[in-house]
DNA sequence: CGATTTTGACCAGCGC
DNA sequence: GCGCTGGTCAAAATCG
């Protein structure tokens, strides 16, 4: 299973799993890897939730970003989680990245330039990058992390507690130094494309859990704990994957969207770019289901093999689950939905990265005694920010122990 | 019946 | 100005 996930600036000039595959070089080339494959787990998942606390409490530009696949990626420090189980290291590396991008290589000038994140896992220490050239403006400021796939259970889930993030501290330091987006700001075009591009977007690549059992022309989305509804799928040129477009339906009203395509270089890639902010908390155990999918209103049938107990609606990280077995039930679906969730095999290797997750709970009692120690929130926007604070996948985690 | 997915059409921006 | 491409809309189909 591919191991990479990103998370980084949507205008980048060229194409996202190119900046993918230079990123994972270049991360290799800027970082000893290798030097963090042996770190024991025990590393930390509590330095990591102490960190990952710490920095919500601080605040932090990807604040307002309350897709749980991304606020949490905010973050400063360089925590890294490895994997106990050297030979199959899934390393998360998140960077910020300072630079404004445009997709069609042009600079978005109205986008702060610490408003982007990136995100990736390269792969164990034994594989070797590409020689990618990294593209301008790379992201000199990262963190680390190991991250273990969900399993057969939640396929390619960024768990976000686990991600620590760099603060716009290191993407401001990085723009300022940063040499070359300065060449991207004047073409008249770019107004054009900052007008259509003016919205924040964040890329993040995340290896596509289904790929390898999934239908030909699946495509599997790694769920997040947001409800979206796929409102268009269009051919994208250059890719033999369609890009399917979604937007939230947890709530009416909210303009936050994301694509989803495959990488055109690497089809174990997946390449989610979101776009606007949610407009209201996380889901709900209530609006979680409100704004579930079709599918994810099957918990019965989504776990119907898990060995949890009945449907679980009672947290976002279970409409996540539900995505996920939507994904599952794509399957078994007459119908062909190009755009599906699926729940990988877990490769044996993997498995021992079980142990990984099921650490979570230890990590989410954890979190939970950090939330005492950040002191009690009383106001809605306490609350709120603690819920943003708090990964729901943890949640998951816990409700899902037996994967 | 309500919500979601599918898919062709439409629109806007960009390159030539 | 025209064509290409990406993003969105909306009607029909689908599902529980």
């Amino acid at each position: 299973m591919s191991s990479v996930f990103g998370l980084q600036m949507e205008n980048y000039q060229g194409d996202l799993s190119d900046l993918v595959q230079a990123s994972a070089a270049q991360q290799s080339d800027m970082f000893p890897w290798q030097e963090f494959t042996s770190d024991p787990l025990s590393f930390s998942l509590s330095a990591a939730a102490m960190e990952y606390h710490r920095i919500n409490d601080f605040g932090d530009p990807f604040s307002t970003m309350r897709d749980p696949l991304l606020h949490e990626l905010n973050g400063s420090s360089s925590s890294y989680f490895s994997s106990p189980n050297s030979t199959n290291d899934h390393h998360l590396i998140i960077i910020e990245d300072t630079s404004s991008f445009s997709a069609s290589g042009h600079d978005d000038t109205t986008s702060p330039c610490n408003i982007f994140s990136r995100v990736q896992i390269s792969h164990g220490h034994n594989s070797s990058p590409r020689p990618v050239q990294p593209p301008p403006c790379y992201p000199q400021v990262m963190a680390a992390a190991c991250v273990s796939p969900r399993g057969h259970k939640a396929p390619a889930v960024l768990p976000s507690g686990m991600l620590n993030v760099n603060t716009s501290k290191g993407c401001l330091i990085d723009n300022t130094t940063a040499s070359v987006p300065v060449q991207q700001i004047s073409s008249p075009r770019n107004l054009g494309i900052k007008r259509r591009n003016s919205q924040a977007k964040k890329v993040v690549c995340i290896p596509a859990p289904a790929a390898a059992n999934s239908r030909s022309s699946g495509e599997v989305v790694p769920s997040d704990l947001w409800a979206w509804r796929k409102y268009g799928q269009k051919p994208i040129k250059g890719s033999p994957y369609p890009r399917g477009y979604y937007r939230c339906s947890s709530s009416k009203g909210c303009s936050a969207r994301k694509q989803v395509e495959r990488s055109r270089t690497d089809p174990n890639m997946l390449v989610i770019t979101y776009t606007s902010e949610h407009n209201h908390p996380w889901p709900t155990q209530i609006n979680a289901l409100a704004g579930s999918t079709r599918s994810q209103s099957q918990p019965s049938k989504a776990h119907a093999s898990s060995t949890s107990s009945g449907p679980k609606i009672d947290s976002p990280s279970n409409s996540q689950a539900q995505n996920t077995a939507k994904e599952t039930n794509s399957n078994n679906d007459t119908k062909s939905t190009p755009v599906k969730e699926e729940i990988p095999a877990m490769p044996k290797s993997q498995q021992q990265t079980e142990d990984f997750f099921a650490d979570l709970d230890e990590l989410e009692l954890e979190t939970d005694t950090l939330n005492l120690l950040f002191g009690g929130r009383e106001t809605e926007d306490e609350v709120l920010n603690e819920n943003k604070a708090i990964d729901p996948l943890l949640f998951d985690y816990n409700n899902n122990a037996s994967f």
